[in-house]
RNA sequence: GCAGGGGUGGCAGAGCCUGGCCAAAUGCGACGGGCUUAGGACCCGCUUCCUUUAGUGGAUGCAAGAGUUCAAAUCUCUUCCCCUGCACCA
C-alpha cells in the first residue's frame, strides 16, 4: 500500500472541505479537546505522537458520536529552555548541534539559531507541519505561541485577578542556593545534572547545664530523643559560639556558615571544642544530665555540627561508646531503649534477637547481624536496616508515648517539642556536597519570593471539589490527584531571567512558565478574533467581559474602542466551547501543570466551565528502549510518517498500549500492522466477487463477532482503552475474516457489512485508510464524519460462537489423533463423529446445576426419575466420570439435533480441514466402540483404517 | 522516607473490579513441517512437566508466604522486588 500517497490525498480532502473548523452551533453539543501545548526547543519525535495522537483519536471519535468538536493547537515558548538552546549554539554544542543534524535541519538554519525567536518560529513550523502529517484533526486558525503580546495581555490579566483574589503572597522558601554565583540551582545548573535534595529535619535543642546556651543537633528521629544518652562533637573542628533569634548556641563554624542561608544566625565567638567536653547537657525529654564526648564521624558541615548519641538505636553511636570505653571513658553510659520490635513480626531483627549476649540493646543486633554478613561499611548498613525496621514494626516504650507506632510518635514528638520551644524545623541537603556548575558546594537558602498560594484552605477545597466533578482517565490515576492536590502549596511564580510575559508585581521578572499556562486553553475559543484586534485594547475590563461576563458589550466596547460585534462573538464563542472540555497530557504534568489548571479553572471561572474531563497517557518507547539521545533511538516524527505512514504510527503509537503505560515503536510491530491493513484493504476490494443469499451458521457468526466487537470497542474507546479498541477492530478482524473465509464461501452482503463497520471502528485511529476503504466501498461522504456504528444485542451469541469453537476443537483432536496413528504406522481412511445422546446432556446439565452428585443420581435413579436414561448402569458411570472435573462442566445449549445438524453443515468444512472423509452419526444408532465416549459438545471420534 | 503505579509463560501484553468454561487471549520470537527456484511473503503445527503407539487424563503453575472458599492469577493479610514523582523545572 502507498501510505504516503493515501494520506497526502486525503489530508487535501479534508482540508478543502474545512472538515474540523470548528464553528458554533446551536443544535449540536460541543466537545473540546486541547493538549499540553508542545514547548517549541525541538523538532517532534515519535514519542510526540502519543499524547497528540490519542486526543486525535478522542477528537474523531466524538465527532462520530454526533460532537461538534473543537481541537485546537497551540505553541509554548516562555521559560529559559529556548534561551539556554540559543546560548548552546553560540557556544558550538556539538551535541546539541549533532542532534539537530539527525532531524535533518540545515546548516544555515542551524547558524541562525543563535536567536531565540528564530528558534521558537523555526519548530513552531516543524512542529504544525508534522501534527499535519500525523492526520491530526486540528482546527488550525486558532493557534498562537505563548510569547505573543495578545496572550502576554491575558496572563496579565490573570494575574491581576488572582492578586486581587490575595492569592499572590510573598514568602520564604528553601532553594538550593549558589552561595557564589547568588541565585537558585535546580538540577540542571549542578556538575552532573544532581538534584539538591533538601529534606526537612529536627532541631532539637540541649540546654548547657549551668549556661544560657544551647547546643542543637539535627536529627531524622526524634522519637529517640530519650534514649540519648550523650552528644557527639568533633573537638578538632572549628567550633563558634553563635547567635539565632537571641539564644546563644554552640556549634561548628562550618556548619553556621551554611545555616545562616536559612536562620538568622550570627556569629559571636569562637569555641573551643576541647573546652565543650568539659560541659554537661539536659535531656529536655528526661532532665537527664548528658556528657559530651568527642567523636570522629561527626561531620563538620551537616546540620550543626553536634549529633546526638542515641547507642540503643544508633549503630554508629553504639560502635562510638565502645571505642570510647576501650579508652576507659564514658564507662557509666548504658544505652536506652525506647523502641520495642515484636516477637511476631517479620523483620531481620526477631530472628536472632533472643539469642544470648544481647542485654536489651537493639543495635547491637544490627552491628552483630552485618558482623556476620560482613563487607564494606558494616555500620552503615546495620543502621539503615535499623531504621527501616523500627520505622516498621516498631512501638515506643518511652514514657508518654508507650504504644504509639514509630511513625506515630516521630509526628506528635516533633509537635511536642516544637510547641516547648525545645526543637525547631529546619533543612539540611540529604545528598551533600552537591555543586554548583561553577564550582562551590550548594546550600540552602530560604528565600523571600511571590508564590501563588496553592497552600490557601477555600482554594483548595473549590478546587477538590471541580475535582470530585472531573471524569479522570485512567481512573487510576484519580489518587495521584488526590494528594498532588492536597500537597501543593506555595508556588514561585517569577523568574529573573526567560521568555514570556512581565510579572505585573515586579516588572523586572518573567512569569513562571508554567504559571502561565493554566488556563490558557480558554484562550483558544477567541484567539482567532482577538488577533485582529490591537494589543493595548486588550484590557482587563474586556478579558473580565469575555470569560467572566462581568459588565455589558456596550460599556467595555465604548471604554476599549473593540467593536461590539468582536466582543460578543468572542463571549458566545467562549460561552459554547468551553463547557465541554477534555485536558490532555502526559504524566509528568501531574504534579504541576494539570494540578495547577485544576486551581485557577476553580477560581477564575465560573462552574460551568470547569474542565469536565483529564486524561493522562504514558509515553513511547523505541525498540523496547526510553529514547534517548545517548542511545540513538529517537526517532523523527516526520521520517516515520514518512516511512510507515500515518495510520501505522498512530495505531501503533497512540493505540498500542493501555492508556497509562508505554507503547512501543518496533518496525516489527509496524511490519505487522502494515500487513493487517493490507489484508483489510484487499478483502474490502473483493466484497462485489461474493453472492449473497441466506444466512448461515457461519454468517450468524460473523455478525455475532461483529456486534460484540461494536459493543465492546465502543465502551473501550469511551475510555480511552485503545490497545484493546485496536486489537479488536485491526488484529481480531483480520482473524475473523481469515476464518470466516476459510469456513466456506463468504455472502458477499454479510461481508460487506462487517467490513462498513469495522471501517467505522478504524476510522478515529487509521483514518486516512479508513477513507480509503469507504470510498472503495462506494462511499461518497467522508468516514471522518460519518456515524459511529451501532450494535444489536439480539445478533450477539454465545452458543453460536461456542459452536463455531467445537469446529476448532473437533479439528484439533482428530488432528491430533490421526498424527499418532500414522506414527504408529497406521493410515487413517475416513473418520465417524458421534453426536452424545440427549440424556448425556442432561445429566451434564443437572450436574452444572446443583453441584451436587447425590441429587443428580436421585434424578436418575430415585424413585421418581426426572431423567430418563436408556441404561442406568451406564449412566451411573457417567455421572461418575462427571462429577471428578465437577468444577469444569459447563451448559450445553445445544441439543444432540442441533449439534447434528449443526455439524452436518459444516461437513464440508470438517473435511477439507482435516483432509480425510468425515461422516455424523448418532450414538444411539453407532456401532462403534468409542460411541461411548461422545459428550456433549464433545463427539467421539472414530477413525477407520 | 513519603505518595502513586506495578510484578502473569522466551519477550511484549490481556485477564484481576464482577472467583469457576484459565495451562491463561493476542502479537513477537524460537523450533518443526508445507508451499516454493528462493523467501524476511503465505499456510499448518509446536513452544511447563508427566502419562497415553486412539484422544478429552494428571501434576505443577500467574513475585514469595499465609488465609478465605467446594473452587483463587483473580478476594484478604504479610513480605520481597521494580517503576514514577517529591517543586520553582519544562
Amino acid at each position: 500500500m502507498d501510505y504516503k500517497e493515501i494520506d497526502g490525498k486525503w489530508q487535501k480532502a479534508w482540508d478543502d472541505a474545512r472538515l474540523f473548523e470548528g464553528e458554533i452551533s446551536d443544535t449540536k453539543k460541543p466537545y473540546m479537546i486541547t493538549v499540553a501545548f508542545p514547548y517549541v526547543n525541538g523538532p517532534q519525535h515519535i514519542g510526540h505522537l502519543r499524547t497528540f495522537g490519542i486526543a486525535d483519536v478522542l477528537a474523531r471519535y466524538k465527532r462520530m458520536r454526533g460532537y461538534n468538536v473543537l481541537f485546537p493547537m497551540g505553541f509554548h515558548a516562555t521559560g529559559t529552555p529556548i534561551l539556554a538552546f540559543a546560548k548552546r549554539i553560540k557556544n558550538h554544542d556539538e551535541d546539541l548541534i549533532r542532534d539537530l543534524k539527525l532531524f535533518h535541519i540545515p546548516d544555515y538554519d542551524i547558524e541562525k539559531m543563535t536567536d531565540p525567536l528564530f528558534i521558537a518560529d523555526y519548530f513552531v513550523k516543524e512542529i504544525e507541519n508534522g501534527m499535519h502529517k500525523a492526520g491530526y484533526s486540528i482546527d488550525w486558525r486558532r493557534k498562537f505561541v505563548s510569547i505573543e503580546p495578545f496572550f502576554s495581555k491575558f496572563v496579565e490579566w490573570q494575574f491581576g485577578l488572582l492578586n486581587s483574589k490575595g492569592y499572590l503572597v510573598k514568602g520564604r522558601h528553601p532553594v538550593g542556593w549558589c552561595p557564589n554565583e547568588n541565585n537558585a540551582v535546580g538540577m540542571h545548573d549542578t556538575k552532573r545534572d544532581v538534584e539538591p535534595e533538601i529534606e526537612k529535619v529536627v532541631g532539637v535543642k540541649f540546654r548547657v547545664d549551668g549556661e544560657d546556651a544551647y547546643l542543637m543537633c539535627t536529627t531524622y528521629r526524634p522519637e529517640t530523643i530519650s534514649g540519648v544518652t550523650n552528644l557527639f562533637i568533633n573537638k578538632d573542628l572549628k567550633h563558634v559560639s553563635c547567635k539565632i533569634d537571641g539564644k546563644t548556641y554552640y556549634m561548628t563554624k562550618a556548619a553556621s556558615d551554611i545555616l545562616k542561608y536559612q536562620m538568622n544566625v550570627e556569629q559571636v565567638a569562637d569555641a573551643d571544642g576541647g573546652a565543650l567536653l568539659a560541659k554537661t547537657c539536659i535531656n529536655p525529654m528526661t532532665g537527664l544530665q548528658l556528657p559530651i564526648f568527642s567523636a570522629a564521624f561527626v561531620e563538620d558541615s551537616f546540620g550543626t555540627g553536634v549529633v546526638m548519641s542515641v547507642p540503643a538505636h544508633a549503630p554508629f553511636d553504639y560502635a562510638a561508646l565502645e571505642k570510647l570505653k576501650e579508652q576507659g571513658k564514658a564507662l557509666d553510659i548504658k544505652p536506652i531503649k525506647v523502641i520495642e520490635i515484636p516477637d511476631d513480626s517479620q523483620s531481620e531483627f526477631s530472628k536472632i534477637r533472643n539469642m544470648p549476649g544481647y542485654l536489651d540493646i537493639p543495635s547491637l543486633v544490627y552491628i552483630d547481624m552485618f558482623k556476620a554478613k560482613g563487607g564494606e561499611d558494616m555500620l552503615g548498613q546495620a543502621t539503615k536496616l535499623q531504621y527501616k525496621e523500627e520505622s516498621h514494626h516498631g512501638r515506643m516504650t518511652a514514657k508518654g508515648y508507650e504504644g504509639m507506632s514509630t511513625a506515630q510518635a516521630r509526628a506528635k514528638i516533633t509537635a511536642d517539642m516544637v510547641a516547648a520551644g525545645n526543637a525547631m524545623e529546619m533543612y539540611v541537603m540529604a545528598n551533600s556536597p552537591v555543586y554548583c556548575r561553577c564550582g562551590y558546594a550548594i546550600v540552602i537558602n530560604v528565600v523571600d519570593q511571590w508564590f501563588l498560594n496553592y497552600g490557601d484552605k477555600g482554594w483548595k477545597e473549590l478546587a477538590k471539589k471541580a475535582y470530585s466533578e472531573m471524569t479522570v482517565l485512567p481512573e487510576k490515576s484519580r489518587k495521584a490527584f488526590e494528594s498532588a492536590i492536597d500537597w501543593i502549596d506555595l508556588r514561585a511564580v517569577a523568574r529573573s531571567q526567560g521568555l514570556g510575559t512581565k510579572f505585573p508585581l515586579e516588572p523586572d521578572k518573567i512569569i513562571e512558565s508554567l504559571s502561565d499556562s493554566t488556563i490558557y486553553m480558554s484562550f483558544y475559543t477567541v484567539s482567532a478574533m482577538l488577533r485582529a484586534v490591537p494589543v493595548d485594547k486588550l484590557t482587563a475590563e474586556l478579558f473580565n467581559y469575555i470569560f467572566l461576563g462581568h459588565g455589558n458589550m456596550d460599556d467595555v466596547s465604548k471604554s476599549t474602542g473593540v467593536d461590539y460585534a468582536v466582543l460578543r462573538r468572542c463571549k458566545e464563542s467562549f460561552e459554547y466551547w468551553y463547557t465541554n472540555m477534555s485536558r490532555h497530557s502526559g504524566p509528568d504534568l501531574i504534579f504541576n501543570h494539570l494540578t495547577m489548571l485544576i486551581f485557577n479553572h476553580a477560581t477564575i471561572f465560573s462552574h460551568k466551565y470547569w474542565p469536565k474531563q483529564i486524561v493522562v497517557n504514558g509515553s513511547v518507547l523505541s525498540e523496547g528502549e526510553k529514547m534517548s539521545k545517548s542511545l540513538g533511538n529517537i526517532v523523527p516524527l516526520v521520517d516515520a510518517l514518512d516511512k510507515y505512514g500515518a495510520d501505522v504510527m498512530r495505531t501503533m503509537v497512540a493505540a498500542g498500549a493501555e492508556l497509562f503505560s508505554d507503547s512501543e515503536f518496533s518496525s516489527d510491530a509496524a511490519m505487522g500492522l502494515d500487513e493487517r491493513f493490507s489484508y483489510l484493504y484487499d478483502i474490502a476490494q473483493r466484497t462485489d466477487d461474493f453472492e449473497g443469499g441466506e444466512l448461515r451458521h457461519i454468517d450468524y457468526w460473523l455478525y455475532s463477532k461483529l456486534n460484540r466487537k461494536i459493543r465492546d470497542v465502543t465502551e473501550q474507546i469511551e475510555k480511552l482503552e485503545l490497545r484493546g479498541v485496536s486489537t479488536r477492530v485491526v488484529y481480531d478482524s483480520v482473524l475473523e475474516l481469515k476464518r470466516y473465509v476459510n469456513r466456506s464461501e463468504p455472502n458477499g452482503m454479510v461481508l460487506k457489512d462487517y467490513i462498513t463497520s469495522v471501517v467505522l471502528m478504524m476510522a478515529p485511529t487509521a483514518p486516512h485508510i479508513a477513507e480509503e476503504i469507504w470510498h472503495m466501498l462506494g462511499n461518497e461522504s467522508f468516514v471522518s464524519t460519518e456515524k459511529w456504528p451501532t450494535f444489536d444485542e439480539s445478533m450477539i451469541s454465545d452458543r453460536i460462537e461456542a459452536e463455531e469453537q467445537l469446529l476448532d476443537s473437533i479439528i484439533s483432536d482428530a488432528k491430533q489423533l490421526m498424527a499418532m496413528m500414522r506414527k504408529s504406522g497406521k493410515d487413517p481412511k475416513a473418520i465417524t463423529l458421534i453426536v452424545a445422546e440427549e440424556w448425556k446432556r442432561q445429566i451434564g446439565n443437572a450436574l452444572h446445576k446443583e453441584r451436587n452428585i447425590k441429587k443428580v443420581i436421585d434424578m436418575v435413579n430415585g424413585a421418581k426419575p426426572e431423567i430418563d436414561v436408556p441404561d442406568r448402569e451406564k449412566a451411573m458411570k457417567y455421572i461418575q466420570q462427571l462429577a471428578k472435573k465437577m468444577n469444569s462442566i459447563s451448559y450445553s445449549e445445544p441439543t444432540q439435533d442441533e449439534e447434528f445438524g449443526l455439524l452436518t453443515e459444516a461437513g464440508q468444512y470438517l473435511s477439507e480441514s482435516l483432509g480425510i472423509d468425515v461422516t455424523l452419526e448418532k450414538e444411539s444408532v453407532s456401532k462403534s466402540q468409542r460411541a461411548q465416549n461422545s459428550a456433549p459438545q464433545r463427539p467421539a471420534i472414530d477413525i477407520s483404517m
